[in-house]
DNA sequence: TAAATAGGTTTGTAGTACAAACTAGTTTGC
DNA sequence: GCAAACTAGTTTGTACTACAAACCTATTTA
């Protein structure tokens, strides 16, 4: 173990807080997902959901469109190049820790 | 997607942070490690690793033991078998993860 | 004996996640 | 027709967190 490993000090913390890698996990899959979509398959407050959505928002790593489904609000979200590239940059963090230390 | 990978949500924050994962990563291989080590392999400051250090130890992940090196202090550091159990169950939830959506 | 060094710990600060409380509009009950 | 309840979110308050700078105590060196 004098490998290096320090890699992990450079891991993304936007992606690497769980609720947002459930989040960006999600959009990476479904292409666009609305906001009451995206609480039922995550599991978090509206509360919750709404501040990491903006947080990826103002990374952008996420774009969201408000319109409406009806005459009801609709918040629609979909993962931006920049996004779906931070994803896939943080998942192959996380494989070469997995894998080196296997 | 709907598959479910909510499970992200109960990692073990403790162990989640990469400082404290690297930490029990090299504790979990080394058996026993001293302070100065670590914070070379870790690339920490002083400071950092010991308050991640004092947090391992309260959530009995982690043992230390203040002894001398001939006149110095010296802190010895090992992974608890309650700290190598929890990062054990870690590496499942995130190669569990990894593996559905890889 | 002053200054530098070793091996840490404590403190201050800025940032964070989270749910409770709020907002703005819509539908339902009476 | 108007109050109550619902929808779809946002803002706010709180308690926690990571981090490095400043500090501490003892030892070694000049």
């Amino acid at each position: 173990m004098s490998d290096d490993l320090r890699g992990l000090n450079d891991l993304d913390r936007l992606i690497h807080e769980p609720a947002r890698l459930l989040i960006v996990t999600i959009l990476s899959a479904a292409a666009s997902a609305d906001f009451l979509f995206l609480q039922r398959e995550a599991g978090l407050t509206k509360g919750n959901l709404s501040a990491h959505l903006s947080k990826l928002e103002e990374a952008g790593y996420v774009k969201i469109e408000k319109t409406f489904k009806g005459k009801l609000p609709l918040t629609v979200c979909k993962l931006t190049a920049k996004g779906q590239k931070a994803y896939t940059a943080y998942r192959q963090q996380m494989q070469m820790f997995m894998d080196k230390t296997g």
